[in-house]
RNA sequence: CGGGCUAUGGCGCAGUUGGUAGCGCGCUUCGUUCGGGACGAAGAGGCCGUGGGUUCGAGUCCCACUAGCCCGACCA
């Protein structure tokens, strides 16, 4: 991508309103752009993060044999008046129609979902089966805030699984925390698993997974190495007890909840009735689990995650452009015909080979240029100018390190390389 | 949903006791610069959130509404 062609533009200003980090960064460096409190529209950078995320989510998905849905954001009233919850749900939003009728606008997919595999499931050998979606959700929050971490329309990829016995579905609950984990590590995060109270979806406690970061809402128990941690809502013990895995001292810390895992037990099937007929040729009804992990909020808290005075600093599995190459003007034209002719051909010596370029090459002075390449963020920054030219070299420069290095020019596909596996 | 703050060119802001709106960024043109957000000159761009009211006169005072943000409660 030419930089000169983005029809966004970084700001030097900051927005007035931006209320954390994430809001900041994401709106200067034109990843997002605000439309009302807590929604947010997503622009061709900040679109290629969350895509990316979302790919990572779907490998890992479907490596457990989950299969993808979409399903409606338009919901029938019906259904939640079904399970009870179009009267309990205070987030929920109602939307009416001319006709006279209402429907729910999907905060979550369980109202759905149950009944949409029972049209499918009758026996239990059509069990386990689980299906997800990547779909925008709606939620009537009293109060949006933190930039993208909490909105009223927001992305997220929901899960839900059906099994025959709890056994089963235990068994399954504990893949997909294992598959959490990894989501989270391959987007460059650190999360901890957290117990946490089931809300209003089941009685059991559920399993939440945080990223400890000063813009997080959640209060978190934890310790330093040990795997134990609890949401401070449901938490038995308190700050400097000791802990009961290794006798770590416990401490509190604030997180982000970038997902969630719940074990449904029947709650939903009984509303809908979803039976299969087991091997005795009884009705058995089934039990669910549903999983979710809050896609665009995963961009703002990897924002929070990883950024310095400067800008963000994106891991490079969900950067949105691996590499962004920098040209340098020259007032003398000949000098200035070589500087685009090299990085022509590094740019496209680069995407022959699968790395992800962002040129910039707009009529910038430096200083502009490398203030904007340090609040977009990208994981290297390569600069063509007068002075690497000399040298016959390219400049390298890591956005996590202070230091550049010079590379030879016929180096610089094969070193780039290197650095992408 | 309670309490508070804010609303003025695209963005960030100033605007005195009420007298007819200004700065920075950005944008256009020209020239000079050129490795950390350069400089000069000339331009374009505003019913001052909306609706009422007070006044000879309202960006400014009063009321209502709307929107954004903050604190709290809430967060299936």
């Amino acid at each position: 991508m030419r930089q000169s062609r983005l029809f966004t533009k970084t700001s030097k200003n900051v927005p007035h309103d931006a209320d954390s980090v994430n809001a900041k960064y994401l709106t200067q460096g034109g990843f997002v752009h605000q439309e009302m409190a807590g929604v947010y529209s997503w622009l061709p950078l900040g679109l290629r993060v969350l895509r990316k995320i979302e790919t990572i989510i779907r490998e890992e998905l479907d490596k457990l044999g989950a299969q993808e849905i979409l399903m409606s954001a338009l919901q029938p009233k019906e259904s939640w008046e079904k399970t009870g919850r179009w009267d309990t749900v205070d987030v929920l939003f109602k939307v009416p129609s001319q006709t006279g009728k209402e429907y729910a606008l999907g905060p979550t997919h369980e109202e759905i979902v149950t009944p949409l595999v029972k049209s499918f499931v009758q026996s239990y050998k059509d069990l386990p089966v689980a299906v997800y979606q990547i779909q925008s959700k709606f939620r009537d929050e009293l109060r949006a805030k933190s930039g993208v971490l909490r909105g009223r329309e927001f992305g997220m990829k929901d899960l839900y699984s059906f099994h025959l016995t709890q056994e089963d579905l235990e068994a399954y609950y504990r893949k997909v925390l294992e598959t959490y984990l990894t989501i989270f590590t391959r987007c460059g995060l650190e999360a901890k698993v957290v117990e946490a109270s089931g809300g209003a979806f089941t009685k059991k406690f559920s399993h939440e997974f945080q990223v400890l970061t000063p813009a997080g809402e959640d209060k978190v128990l934890t310790s330093e190495h040990g795997s134990f941690a609890q949401n401070c809502e449901i938490a038995t013990l308190k700050e400097g007890d000791k802990n009961p895995e290794n006798g770590e001292p416990l401490f509190c810390s604030t997180g982000v909840e970038v997902g969630n895992i719940f074990d449904l037990s029947s709650k939903f099937a009984e509303a809908f009735d979803l039976a299969v007929t087991d091997e005795n040729g009884e009705r058995r009804t089934v039990v669910m689990g549903c999983y979710g992990v809050g896609t665009t909020r995963l961009v703002g808290t990897i924002v929070e995650a990883s950024h310095d005075d400067k800008g963000i600093i994106w891991p490079i599995a969900v950067s949105p452009y691996h590499v962004h190459l920098v040209s340098l003007r020259s007032k003398d034209e000949e000098t200035q015909s070589r500087i685009n002719a090299v990085s022509q051909e590094i740019y496209e010596g680069l995407w022959a080979e699968g790395v992800e370029v962002l040129w910039d090459d707009r009529d910038a002075s430096p200083g502009e240029k490398f203030a904007d390449a340090d609040l977009i963020g990208l994981p290297l920054r390569l600069v063509v100018s007068e002075k690497t030219l000399k040298e016959d070299s390219i400049e390298w420069k890591p956005r996590n390190e202070s230091e550049a290095t010079l590379i030879d020019t016929e180096d610089i596909i094969e070193k780039v390389k290197g650095m992408m596996e």
